[in-house]
RNA sequence: GCGGGCGUAGCUCAGUUGGUUAGAGUGCCGGCCUGUCACGCCGGAGGUCGCGGGUUCGAGCCCCGUCGCCCGCGCCA
């Protein structure tokens, strides 16, 4: 640990506040950081100012190692040193202040892992200025503390050393996505913060409005209308790192209440145009963090459907090298006899097969275990056939092996790309169903044989996604992204289209697209619908009259009959891709003041009840549910 | 809202089939130690076993309820 990953990043210049060896009047602080001395420096009397992260009491002599933001420096004090009997005093995360003299380390006692090894600091001098009390929280060391804990004492978490790094790489990240916008042309915009609600999309956060009694202000769930009015109202290329607020349950990967996204938007131009674009900022942006990781070249693009069926999932995790591939047409074949597939595929169903290279030479609690955990899944379960070579013939065994006969199993192999000595395993089912249960195997498959591939980002494009999807529960169609979209047929064929033909309203895509990385996904964005016919037209398929696009969209509705341009964009997740770049797997571990799992900030005291005084002013009286 | 996991010293954890006084490491306090860098050695304090109820001669352990935290589902245009 004692090379601080932050040593070196930002160290001031060498002597920024004052030498005291100038003969300058010393800083009531420091001359120096505590990562800045160096064997240069010896014989300096020096000020330094910073906790004590380590203390090591060995009788006669003290070592402390002071730490602050830039470093750690060992400080030595000694029977002799008018400090000595306060030096004695000190524990753990104090703030002190020291004067000494910068003196060479005794042969064979210099630290090689500590930038400021070579030398250390003779104290003549220490004033107390924080002390700290018994801790809740260790900041020494990399030992795992419990969230709550961490979280009522960020500030003690935010001094580790992880943490402190991670937030410190986050500000890089940001500082290199704002450099590379602004090298494509980009202009940085801040939008509104209180807001009209919006209607489509999460639960907003509301704020009332003390001069409209009743009435409420929302938080932006991202400042989408406003960058579309920008492109209206001309300013061609806008950037923001946007702040955005959802009402919403939060996951590992989605913090509760509010996240960072770069928000963008481009007038004039196509889907290839935002990729040509914004692919080489994604890259950079990876790039310059990725430590040696390999990133990806140009991004591949796949289409909704094609990632789907071949990963079952829309941010397919492309460091996993397993495709999925569909054998419904195989085990519909009168040759093979496997009813509980023939019965899904008689019912409309699917059948999917994930290859399992060398999965052979597994034990069978290998296949046990999976098929369990399909169960677990809600899945009936996970068939699967081994295949052995035989007579120099691909022979398949296990349960369902003696219902596909040979050449059927021959075509199977086929298309799933696997020979003797690998498995597959089956994924059947409705196809939505089907698809997801055979893209989380893969992941588990591609998992348990160690297949996936961990030094990289592996970067894509996701592109055509549906326009719209079918609401099961309302029973009716619905917009499967955003009702902005535009749809990816001639504008002109669609305004002739036949709102009330399901099925083909369904087939419709949108310019719709993703980016994903290493299976989560970091970017969506679209070209969008700026003509007022088109979605008039775009609306009624889901059942929407006109009153409605008025009435929920009727600033941007009207901002596009004064001559709108053609626009589209995107808007990336910062906190995923701090997380990638940062190898965390939780958001927490990048944000500085996160909020728990129920929405609450445990330091601040977020949410707080308001007093009598403040809901008078805003006309609001509670109704608090029953107890 | 639902499901799962966890909850024992300030912190990280162990705790057997239900059986004597609930342990270890670390931190804290005291003592020793002049070259450590996870310093070392000796001693000490520190516990509502999340909370409430139940079963039992006896509960950290079993049962019921409840609270808290995390993970997932629902949710997330």
């Amino acid at each position: 640990m004692r090379g601080r990953a932050l040593d070196g990043l930002t160290r001031p210049g060498p002597h920024e506040w004052c030498a005291a060896s100038r003969g300058t009047v010393m800083h009531r602080y420091r001359s120096h950081t505590c990562g800045a001395l160096r064997p240069s420096d010896i014989g300096q009397n020096v000020r330094l100012s910073g906790w004590c992260h380590r203390i090591r009491d060995h009788g006669g002599v003290l070592f402390i190692d002071l730490r602050d933001h830039y470093g750690l420096t060992q400080c030595v004090v000694d029977p002799d040193s008018a400090a000595f009997r306060l030096a004695n005093e000190v524990r753990s995360e104090w703030v002190v202040r020291v004067d000494g003299r910068v003196r060479q380390r005794p042969e064979g006692t210099a630290n090689p892992d500590l930038p400021t090894g070579g030398i250390e600091l003779y104290v003549t001098d220490m004033e107390v200025l924080g002390p700290a009390g018994e801790l809740p929280l260790p900041v020494f060391g990399e030992q795992e503390y419990p969230e709550d804990v961490r979280l009522r004492y960020r500030f003690l978490d935010l001094r580790r050393e992880k943490l402190h790094a991670n937030i410190m790489r986050r500000g890089q990240v940001i500082d290199s996505l704002r450099r590379r916008m602004k090298e494509q042309g980009f202009f940085e915009f801040q939008t509104p913060i209180l807001t009209a609600s919006s209607p489509e999309g999460a639960r907003d956060f509301l704020v009332p409005s003390r001069l409209h009694p009743g009435k409420f202000y929302a938080l932006p769930q991202a400042p989408q209308q406003f960058k579309q009015l920008l492109m209206v109202a001309g300013f061609d290329r806008y950037f923001q790192i946007a702040p955005c607020f959802r009402d919403e349950d939060p996951r590992a990967d989605r913090l509760p209440g509010e996240f960072y996204q770069l928000d963008c938007e481009m007038s004039f131009v196509t889907q290839e145009d935002v990729f040509r674009t914004l692919e080489p900022v994604l890259r950079g942006v990876f790039e310059d963090f990725a430590d040696g990781k390999r990133v990806t070249g140009e991004f591949p693009r796949i289409p909704y459907r094609e990632a789907m069926l071949r990963y079952g999932s829309d941010k397919p995790d492309l460091r996993n090298p397993l495709v999925i591939a569909d054998v419904t047409a195989e085990f519909a074949e009168e040759s093979v006899t496997f009813n509980a597939f023939k019965n899904v595929i008689r019912a409309g169903g699917v059948v999917r097969a994930i290859p399992a290279p060398g999965a052979g030479a597994q034990p069978r609690s290998f296949f046990d275990k999976l098929n369990d955990w399909a169960r677990g899944e809600g899945a009936a379960g996970l068939g699967y056939i081994i295949l052995a070579d035989e007579d120099e013939k691909v022979v398949g065994r296990g349960p369902i092996a003696k219902f596909v006969p040979e050449d059927a199993l021959a075509r199977i192999c086929l298309r799933a790309g696997v020979g003797a000595g690998d498995a597959i395993f089956f994924a059947a089912g409705e196809e939505a169903k089907a698809a997801g249960l055979a893209g989380k195997a893969r992941l588990r498959i591609g998992e348990e044989l160690d297949l996936v591939d961990r030094d990289q980002f592996a970067l894509a494009w996701i592109t055509d996604f549906p326009m719209y999807e079918w609401d099961d529960e309302e029973k009716k169609i619905e917009f499967s992204h955003n009702p902005f979209s535009m749809p990816n047929v001639d504008p002109e064929a669609f305004l002739e289209m036949d709102v009330t033909d399901r099925d083909a309203m369904l087939k419709l895509t949108a310019f719709q697209y993703d980016a994903v990385c290493n299976g989560y996904e970091i970017v969506s964005g679209a070209i969008r619908n700026h003509r007022p016919d088109i979605m008039k037209q775009a609306f009624a398929v889901a059942g929407y009259p006109e009153a409605v696009l008025e009435q929920r969209f009727g600033g941007m509705l009207r901002a596009f009959q004064y001559g709108a341009p053609p626009h589209g964009g995107l808007a990336a997740g910062i906190d995923r891709i701090v997380m990638l770049v940062c190898g965390a797997i939780n958001l927490r571990e990048v944000t500085l003041f996160p909020m728990n799992q129920r929405a609450e900030d445990l330091l601040m005291g977020a949410p707080s009840e308001p007093t009598p005084k403040q809901l008078r002013e805003l006309h609001i009286r509670l109704n608090l549910p029953q107890k």
